[in-house]
RNA sequence: CGGGGCGUAGCGUAGUCCGGUUAGCGCGCCUGCUUUGGGAGCAGGAGGUCGCAGGUUCAAAUCCUGCCGCCCCGACCA
């Protein structure tokens, strides 16, 4: 493809409004353009590389069966009343004004009612269903470019099985399937077990890219694969120490002490002597939660002990319930229910507040003094801990989820009244799986993790063309016969080429347009190397430059993709 | 939705606090000449409802009010 001709808009200076390197190099290589906030054009360059993903994904799912749909995503607003998700989205579903339409952001509900009474009999089950195609969902804040936005494309496949067992098998192959799509596209993920959430069903995964623009924090651990959201990681941690001999309780003037640190260095003591007070409010009752030192309380956690939604107090109820304002509040003399974090299980000689101002207790034993105490796992994992599976030390960062499986049951065949019927002539719901994976945040994962202060390193599988051809100065004859002959014979060979046969640019003009954009293997052409009957081979990633005789270019870069 | 920032030509911006000629600069664009191995030089040129609406004033990019849009942090999130 001539550049000279083509729309390959790249941009010398970084967009105002981009963070993120996936999202400020998709500008600037003119890939994609935004058009109002997470909504975003596709260009030429940045829709060949889509195609590409789409293709890799496209294969895969063909691989282990799957048979690719069209869906609308303009849908009947009834179909998803019957579900209950209108509301369960609220108001990140977008509602047609003038109809009582709905804009799809996902597509069990039309899946499922297309299987309904379509899929009659066990003997139509298995299937596995796909498409790709876009979603709309009303994010209040869209953000890092592509990666959050209000319409984006998304493979979304759907397994139907009559049996728990044809589900396992169904969940498994395309467990394999998405890790054969990650690998090929060149992405380094991992792979995180997750709670179903609002999606419902039991077992779900999620495959992760790590990456500082990422919207989940994972623990992970390199040694063993280990890796779990935050919100229900566990690590191996030590408990604090049962002393032999529990001391009295006794209370101690601490004016102006309110951290914990300040606790410590007021007292000289390790943060593990301490015992750290937070009340939430959970059902309007007030619930204490003791911490072992700075330990933070994972909110989740919680809400999993409890059995539903929790909100810290807020400072004048924490006055009304304790006596005592944050920095001063403790589990002794504390009416209503203290759940501490296991770490603390047992533990003596602790200090925490007194439940009046500028007061802590010292002395306490938990067995002895607060005999109503429950211990649960409360903490949240922090980087440097270790691996509950392997004893290595546990890194914390943030990430990016790609794709996300689910068993998801019968809960939309059964709302939808999806049924066949068994070997014994009984009704039965279909049972289902759900399977996502969001496209552009493939590439811009990809993009996150492949480029460096020029640009983009595209490898092979993703690469918008496989060689940039750069013809220097197209206004001498040797250089632009030259590469016109080269542009030829490559694309003879079956290579996808862009010819930089722009005119007027300047060489260095072209070298950093071709950097930008990053393709894996670039040619340059010029007077200087032709006078000797050489091209330059440059391997955009390492920088590695060679000189090569044009008659050997084909075989030379025949190594080079080899 | 809470907090912060921003909105001036295709892009990046100065000017705004403290109102006052024709709104300045760089990149890009057009014409001509020169130049061509790491974002060229000279000369000439085009391009602006200063986000929108209202108000204050002799006078508004600048001050006031409202709205809209965009970015960041948080909340939320299949």
């Amino acid at each position: 493809m001539r550049q000279s001709k083509n729309f390959i808009p790249t941009l010398k200076e970084v967009p105002a409004d981009a963070v993120i390197p996936s999202h400020i190099l998709m500008v600037r290589a003119g890939m994609v353009r935004m058009l109002s906030a997470g909504i975003y054009s596709f260009l030429p360059l940045g829709y060949k590389v889509l195609k590409k993903i789409i293709e890799i994904i496209r294969e895969e799912m063909d691989a282990i069966g799957g048979q690719e749909f069209h869906l609308p995503a303009l849908n009947p607003k009834e179909i998803w009343e019957q579900t209950g998700r209108v509301e369960a989205f609220g108001d990140t579903m977008f509602h047609v004004k003038n109809r009582d339409y709905v804009l799809a952001p996902t597509h069990e509900e039309i899946m499922t009612y297309h299987a309904k009474g379509a899929l009659k009999s066990y003997k139509d089950l298995p299937q596995i269903w796909y498409q790709i195609q876009t979603k709309f969902r009303n994010e209040p804040r869209p953000r890092s470019g592509v990666i959050r936005g209000r319409q984006f494309l998304m493979k979304d496949a759907y397994s139907f099985d009559s049996s728990w067992e044809g589900l396992d098998k169904s969940y498994e192959m395309l467990d394999k399937a998405y890790r054969k799509i990650f690998d090929r596209v060149g992405i380094k993920y991992f792979v995180v077990g997750a709670s179903s959430g609002a999606m419902g069903g039991s077992k779900s995964e999620e495959f992760m890219v790590r990456s500082d623009a990422g919207e989940d924090t994972v623990a992970y651990c390199e040694h063993c694969g280990y890796a779990a959201n935050v919100e229900v990681a566990q690590s191996v941690i030590e408990p604090v120490k049962r002393h032999t001999e529990s001391r009295e309780i006794y209370e101690i003037s601490t004016p102006n002490v309110k951290s914990i640190d300040e606790l410590c260095e007021f007292l000289k003591i390790d943060e593990r002597e301490t015992a750290k007070s937070r009340i939430y409010i959970y059902n309007d009752e007030p619930v204490l939660v003791l911490m072992s030192g700075n330990d933070e309380v994972n909110e989740t956690k919680l809400e999993n002990v409890l059995g539903g939604a929790v909100r810290p107090a807020h400072p004048d109820e924490l006055k009304e319930i304790t006596g005592a304002d944050a920095g001063s509040i403790g589990p002794i003399g504390f009416k209503g229910r203290i759940i501490a974090d296991l770490r603390l299980k047992d533990g003596n000689n602790l200090y925490s507040g007194a439940n009046k101002n500028d007061y802590h207790i010292g002395g306490i034993d938990l067995k002895r003094d607060v005999p109503q105490i429950e211990y649960f796992d409360l903490r949240t994992v922090q980087s440097g801990e270790k691996c509950t599976r392997c004893g290595k030390e546990l890194e914390v960062f943030k990430a990016i989820e790609l794709g996300h499986i689910f068993k998801l049951g019968t809960r939309y065949s059964e709302a939808l009244g999806a049924e066949f019927l068994d070997e014994n002539g009984q009704s039965q719901p279909i049972i289902m799986g759900s399977y996502g994976i969001g496209v552009e945040r493939v590439l811009a994962c990809f993009i996150e993790q492949n480029h460096d202060e020029k640009g983009i390193l595209w490898k092979k599988p993703l690469a918008p063309f496989d060689v940039h051809l750069l013809g220097l100065n197209m206004k001498k004859e040797v250089v632009s016969e030259t590469s016109e002959k080269i542009y030829k014979e490559l694309t003879g060979a079956g290579y996808d080429v862009l010819f930089d046969d722009r005119v007027d640019a300047q060489a260095g003009f072209k070298f950093n347009d071709a950097d930008l954009i990053g393709l894996p293997v670039q040619v340059i052409v010029g007077e200087r190397g032709l006078k000797e009957g050489t091209v330059e081979v440059k391997v955009r990633k390492t920088g590695d430059r060679a000189k090569v005789k044009t008659e050997d270019l084909l075989a030379y870069l025949k190594e080079i993709f080899k």
